[in-house]
DNA sequence: GCTTGACCTAGAGTCGGCTCTAGTTCCTAC
DNA sequence: GTAGGAACTAGAGCCGACTCTAGGTCAAGC
C-alpha cells in the first residue's frame, strides 16, 4: 500500500476478509465493476473504489445473495449510466428476498424455541425419558 | 397409504415436500430417529411419527441447520433416554445461531435499503447517471 | 546475484446437499 | 399374464462458491 490510493491484493485481503483465491476469482467472474489494473510486473493494483464496492458485496452476500444475481447487478453497473431503474428494481427484489428470508427464520425460530421450552421443562421435571418415546 | 397410519414413500413425499431421493438419501445417511419398516417386498413403510420428525427437519434445515448437526441431534435420539440435558444444549445453540443470523440479516438488510434509498432519490431526480460514476 | 515472500496462471479438487441414471422388481388392474 | 406405475439399489453427476495445486515470476533487502 502507498499514499496514492494503490492496493496491493494482499491489501484488499486485509482489508475486505475476502481471500486472495476469492478476489482473483470473483475477477475472473466478472464481479468488479471496474477493469482491476495491473503493473508493468502483472501485479494487481486495487483502488478504495474497489475496496468500498467488495464491502458491499460482502453484505450482499451474506444477505444471501447469489453470485450470479451480483453478476447481474454488476452488469448493469458497467453497461453505463441510463438503467438505473433495472439496477434499483432489482435491489428492491433482493430487499424483499430478505425480508421473506429474516420472516421465514423467525417462523421457525418460534418452533425451535417451543422445542427448547418443551425440553427445559421435561428436563427440569425430570420426565425427560419420555421424549421421542412415545 | 391406508387407515392403520402405515405410509408409502409417495404419501411422505406428498406431506413433506421432499423429494423420493431426499427421502432415501436421509436414511442412508442416518437422519430418521427409528429404523423405517420395510414391506415383505423391500418397500418402505413409513409412520405418521416418521412424518412428524420430517416436518420438524424441514424447520431446522430451513433455519440454516447442516444434515451434519441434524445427524449430532438423531444420534442422541437413537441413544435413547438419558441425555435430554445434550439434546436441549444442541437445540440452544441453534436457536442463537438462528437469532445471530435474523441479526446479521437485519444489519445487511439497512444496508440494502439505504442503497435502495439513494437510487431512489437520484432516479427520480434524474441524477442517476451520477451512481457508480464518480 | 541470491534469498524470501508476495504474487501470477490455468485448471483441478472440495464440500454440502441433493438429484439423477440405469437397470430391476413389485403390485394393482385389466 | 401383461401393462403401467411406483418403488428398489448402487453409484455417478451436479451446482454454487470457493479453495488449492503446480509451477512459475516479481521485487526488495542483504
Amino acid at each position: 500500500m502507498d499514499e496514492s490510493g494503490e492496493l496491493s491484493i494482499g491489501d484488499v485481503v486485509a482489508a475486505t476478509g475476502l481471500g486472495v483465491h476469492a478476489l482473483r476469482f470473483f475477477e475472473r467472474e466478472g464481479l468488479f465493476p471496474r477493469e482491476i489494473a495491473r503493473t508493468a510486473g502483472g501485479r494487481r493494483v486495487y483502488t478504495r473504489a474497489d475496496v468500498e464496492w467488495l464491502l458491499l458485496c460482502n453484505r450482499f452476500r451474506a444477505s444471501g445473495m447469489p453470485l450470479a444475481t451480483l453478476r447481474a447487478f454488476v452488469d448493469l453497473v458497467r453497461a453505463g449510466p441510463g438503467n438505473e431503474p433495472e439496477r434499483l428494481a432489482l435491489l428492491r427484489e433482493h430487499e424483499s428476498a430478505v425480508r421473506a428470508r429474516i420472516a421465514e427464520l423467525d417462523a421457525c425460530l418460534e418452533i425451535i424455541q417451543h422445542k427448547v421450552a418443551t425440553y427445559e421443562s421435561h428436563v427440569q421435571a425430570g420426565t425427560a425419558a419420555s421424549l421421542w418415546n412415545p
